[in-house]
DNA sequence: TTGTCTGCAAAATATTTGCATATCA
DNA sequence: TGATATGCAAATATTTTGCAGACAA
């Protein structure tokens, strides 16, 4: 899973005629191995404990090229910072998101994603990405009657 | 439209002991009188038109209860600030946001609820409520080919 | 060598909050 | 009158940016 992401993200730089530099190494790395969904900050974290020098700018500034080199993609779920998710292995899905505990949960449905595409055709739209975001209360934090 | 959003917010008001001041009043108005979507410093903007002493902190605050008295839905497009549209009288819809002009165009399809709430169903989820938004390029903006 | 990166600190941005004063009920 | 609201300015919090020195190719 890493040595392909590694293969990905040094192609990408190279044909953007930019440099793998030993931070951005780590920060892939780290990135790579994380569980889930992380922000920032947390993978900043991760990447100082490699490297305690590494910068909070260089980590926004190689997730912006991770987001690019379709490494990560971006979640925003409401909390005031944006999380990121693997790509690699980790095919299209929508989510739910527990507005009491946070847990997020990931769904894939390719009937909706086929509807999508009809709304689209009737006003000539042309999809490029979607967010599909379910809030609500996940089965630990039902408040009651739903069982 | 405006008489009948007045009558929900006082009882809104009311039923929560909190005041109904002048600048509530314009702010709601203003509110109910803008079309589409707005921005919090674009109310305001509206508001100082009316009454220019009308401060930023008091928009946001208000904002916050029309929001609560189910007034107004929130609705974040990605722009890195929070835009408003009215409820009343304007049912459940999605979005579609153009990446190039930053156009916001509605849709209402049964199907892709039914189908949320099926997948809801299937790990006892609760949905409280959702957000499907599909960005891309309206007719205007698409890059060529697709007419 | 030279153009790209990095760390640092400061900036930017939208929203929130503390507080003294003003206002509604 | 007394609790709630307001305006102001400062605080938040996350992400971005300018810059001088460091580094990859």
């Amino acid at each position: 899973m890493t040595a392909e992401a590694e293969q990905v993200f040094t192609d990408y730089l190279k044909q953007k005629d930019l440099k793998l530099t030993s931070q951005r190494r780590t920060i892939l790395r780290r990135a790579m191995e994380a569980e889930g969904h992380f922000g920032a900050e947390e993978l900043l974290d991760l990447c100082r404990r490699e490297d305690s020098s590494i910068s909070k700018a260089t980590v926004y500034r190689t997730l912006a090229l991770l987001k690019e080199a379709r490494l990560l993609e971006e979640q925003d779920f409401g909390r005031g910072r944006m999380v990121y998710e693997r790509s690699l292995g980790h095919g299209h899905h929508d989510h739910f998101i527990c507005i009491r505990c946070g847990k997020i949960l990931e769904f894939e449905n390719n009937k909706i994603e086929r509807l999508q595409d009809e709304e689209a055709d009737k006003i000539d739209f042309q999809i490029v990405y979607h967010s599909l975001k379910l809030f609500g209360f996940c089965r630990d934090c039902a408040p009651q009657a739903s069982r």
